[in-house]
DNA sequence: GCAAAAGTGTTGGTCCTACACCCATGT
DNA sequence: ACATGGGTGTAGGACCAACACTTTTGC
């Protein structure tokens, strides 16, 4: 009838045309010098919401992130001490975001760091099983929900928004087909600025229009 | 870092062409004599996913039901006495399953009964939140996974599937078309066999063809 | 024979895929 | 001038929505 409650953050960040994941390095035991996703208890009296927030924050210095629940983990063997049930919770990331300086205030982690996916090491407790679903969910969602512009600056390149799609589906698409695609959708708005700073010719630069967007995906079911 | 934890079934099944829903009456405070979603405590020794199958048994006198985990609510308002974490997980059942004698063998509900989805009352804690939220996901998953097969017999009419499809998306659909689509898919056995005892025309029976269904519709996806 | 539901095709529009070359820019 | 990625169009096939009448059966 009564649990430990924790709860644990996936973070994804698109950078360098890969996906990465954030973890931590623990510095406790169990599973002291692993590494991990950020998680940690839920105080008594604190929203879930607003725990997983702080917990990221302490965990690597992030903030001002916005996370959507993935899956409740409740398994009698997901830690050595018993039954220690985590709410999962994932995030998109802003490619300028992960410049930011990642840092834990808490030292119950020595560090925090994204790996790209595919160079992820085996993770304590059961976060590889998280991990993992997370992924599936990503995949089952850029298919409906156009949650790839989460993962890029507020300007971005049609080709940069291409390399978010073809690293979460992991596989190529046709670049002719990709931009009318996106274009005949109508929520992106043609700036007047180009690329800077790169040693070809310049790309024109895109906006989310988040009004038209939201028209779009946002499902308006009535009960 | 403690907190009760709970598991909730939203139980889906389709009779006389609506949607029902699966809820028990309660025999205890707080809410006493209020309709609420089949649940209870999970025990300490006890994995989540045999405590909902247990409890959904205690509850309604339902067994062998396969639940899906819809959402983790931990809102610290959600129950008068404190936080009470509670898993929600959703099933669909069968048409024939349906008529299996409800009764709880537990003196915590008196009653259970099937509600058509729009006859619902005000439930107790925020059961309706959870309800609504179980409605919609269904919505979207019927779009995108043929689970309306879950709410049929064995052997269905495609008259049958139709209103299915009709009534959790909540409106007409064209029959030719609907037809066509359904028959296209390739998973539908079509039989030798035809509609019993009705004062009409009999439809021809069908089947799911489960192997081709798997083969659409799994999502085989490598990590 | 009539009531009730079963069953059936076509057309026009939209969207998807496959495919290869020229363009603009920085060095 | 060359290397690099930016940018563009077309044709064939698949899928979708709209639309109304005939057939079978039980009573």
């Amino acid at each position: 009838m009564y649990t430990t409650f924790t709860v644990d953050c996936v973070i994804f960040g698109f950078y360098e045309g890969e996906l990465h994941v954030l973890l931590t390095e623990r510095n406790e035991y169990p599973f002291k010098d692993w590494w991990a996703l950020p998680g940690f208890f839920v105080n008594n009296d604190e929203e879930m919401e607003d725990a997983v927030k702080r917990i990221l924050y302490e965990n690597t210095g992030l903030k001002d992130v916005f996370l959507d629940q993935l899956y409740a983990f409740a398994g009698l063997k997901r830690h050595p001490q018993g039954r220690i049930l985590t709410v999962a919770y994932y995030a998109l990331l802003q490619l300028d975001k992960t410049k930011i300086k990642l840092k834990p205030v808490t030292s119950y982690m020595r560090q925090a760091k994204w790996f790209p996916l595919n160079k992820v090491p085996d993770l304590a407790f059961d976060h590889t099983t998280i991990l993992k679903q997370s992924v599936e969910k990503l995949r089952r969602r850029i298919a409906n929900t156009p949650i790839a512009f989460e993962l890029l600056p507020d300007k971005f390149t049609l080709t940069q928004l291409q390399l978010v799609y073809e690293s979460i589906l992991g596989r190529e698409l046709d670049k002719r087909n990709f931009r009318k695609k996106m274009i005949n959708y109508g929520f992106l708005k043609e700036l007047d600025e180009v690329q800077k700073g790169v040693a070809y010719r310049a790309a024109r630069l895109y906006k989310l229009d988040k009004r038209k967007f939201l028209k779009q995906f946002q499902n308006t079911i009535t009960f």
